[in-house]
DNA sequence: CGCTACATTTCGATG
DNA sequence: CATCGAAGTGTAGCG
């Protein structure tokens, strides 16, 4: 797993290991040091030398991360291009990417340490709590969300976008459903909203919308009255409150 | 800036390297080796051991990435609670936060490479093309949007968010302006005309509502019109155009 | 490629 | 703490 390190490389041993590494196969790069970034594309920006750390995957990815934060300060989520060159006396990393057209341009003042891994395939990734799953799980229990419904669709595409869940309830009258895995907001009544507005003209009788959320935020409760829709609170899945947190958190 | 390195450590060595230096002020580690990622919170998931690499910041964000993308598999923007054990041999880090309660677990089935970086403060980093920056330069010309068009105020707060721009036309009329960095499309609509709906009731005349953004999307377009509301075209900032991205771009 | 919507979105601002 | 909205959002899915 483990290919190369170097620690306090000098500009050239360092283009050396880029230029051996940046391309091999399953290759994930990581170099620190005094780092001064540059971008231009959708948005430019510039960040004056400084300690951070840049990251080059395998599928040509890149992520320059400072000191704070999930989050990279730059980045560049593919590259058509990626090249290590040397200027003036500096190692600069180039990476671009066309569509959107792109460039961040990583100047390497001085590294501290750089490391080549080979990251094979991903391993096996599980993830519960799912917007999809909670879908699933009430197409096949509608009655959670009321007594008689009847399941039409899942994911029914109209024009204006796809409907979580489509159904009728006990008097007959259609019901679009829109899901939230979390607290409900504004946007989530403008969907719902949005989408009763667009099947109400093609089905005979009233369309009735209900948004099923665990919670939803105080204003975008009254927007929903107001818009004559309903609010149904749905638990999170039980399972991943029951089976994986508790046993987790605290312990 | 390199505080210590390890290769291949045992899981001894490894536990006294963590506990050396994680809860140091400003250090940064980066593990690699083949690990196993647990996280429940807001939703639950499951990594089976594979090669990875972990990332713990100063400010106890954590972030777990797999052999592809920008994104991490697992992570935890900061923490109230990080540790490291042995269990079972294996070393074990935890990583927690309340609010929302949720844990991360990575179980370090094997280490190939681990580092500790002393990452201080940012350094100064300059964002070019956000839309406050286009906000202000409409301000400033608002002559752009439309001639005779007098800006009232900015980040105006009405009960239902805030509008970017209030300004009056030419012929008296009030006017709102939303701006979009991008290619806006229905939400972009959907809160122009929210922010319509709300001031309408509180002034006389009619209130018009500008949707300013260098693209549309066709639908947006097209639901804009229904709501008479109008589009303005804006080019996305010159100086990113032309200064920053020219030059730069396939040289 | 365009459009849509989800996301453990993250992150910052504001009341 | 809740709410809101921007983001270079990233990422997947579908027509």
């Amino acid at each position: 797993m483990l290919r190369a390190v170097l620690t306090h490389p000098t500009p050239a041993e360092l283009l050396a290991f880029l230029r051996e590494h940046v391309h091999a196969g399953g290759v994930t790069l990581h170099l620190a040091g005094e780092l001064e970034v540059m971008y231009a594309g959708r948005a430019a920006s510039m960040a004056e030398a400084g300690d951070r750390f840049v990251i080059v995957k395998a599928d040509g990815s890149l992520q320059v991360h400072g000191p704070r934060g999930v989050k990279p300060v730059n980045w560049q989520p593919r590259t058509d291009f990626l090249q290590a060159d040397l200027e003036d006396g500096c190692v600069l990393l180039h990476a671009e990417r066309r569509s959107p057209a792109e460039v961040v341009r990583v100047r390497v003042l001085s590294c501290a340490l750089v490391s080549a891994l080979t990251l094979t395939d991903d391993a096996l990734f599980l993830l519960q709590g799912t917007e999809a799953q909670m879908q699933e799980a009430l197409a096949r229990h509608p009655e959670v969300i009321e007594p008689g419904l009847t399941v039409l669709d899942r994911e029914l595409l109209i024009g204006v976008g796809g409907l979580d869940l489509y159904a009728r309830d006990a008097q007959g009258r259609y019901v679009i459903v829109e899901l939230k895995r979390g607290k409900a907001g504004h946007e989530a009544v403008h969907q719902l909203s949005r989408y009763v507005g667009a099947v109400q003209p093609q089905v005979p009788g009233v369309v009735r919308g209900i948004l099923a959320a665990p919670d939803i935020t105080t204003p975008a409760l009254r927007a929903l009255e107001a818009a004559g829709l309903e609010f149904r609170r749905i638990e999170a899945l039980p399972q991943v409150q029951e089976e994986a947190l508790q046993p987790l958190l605290f312990q």
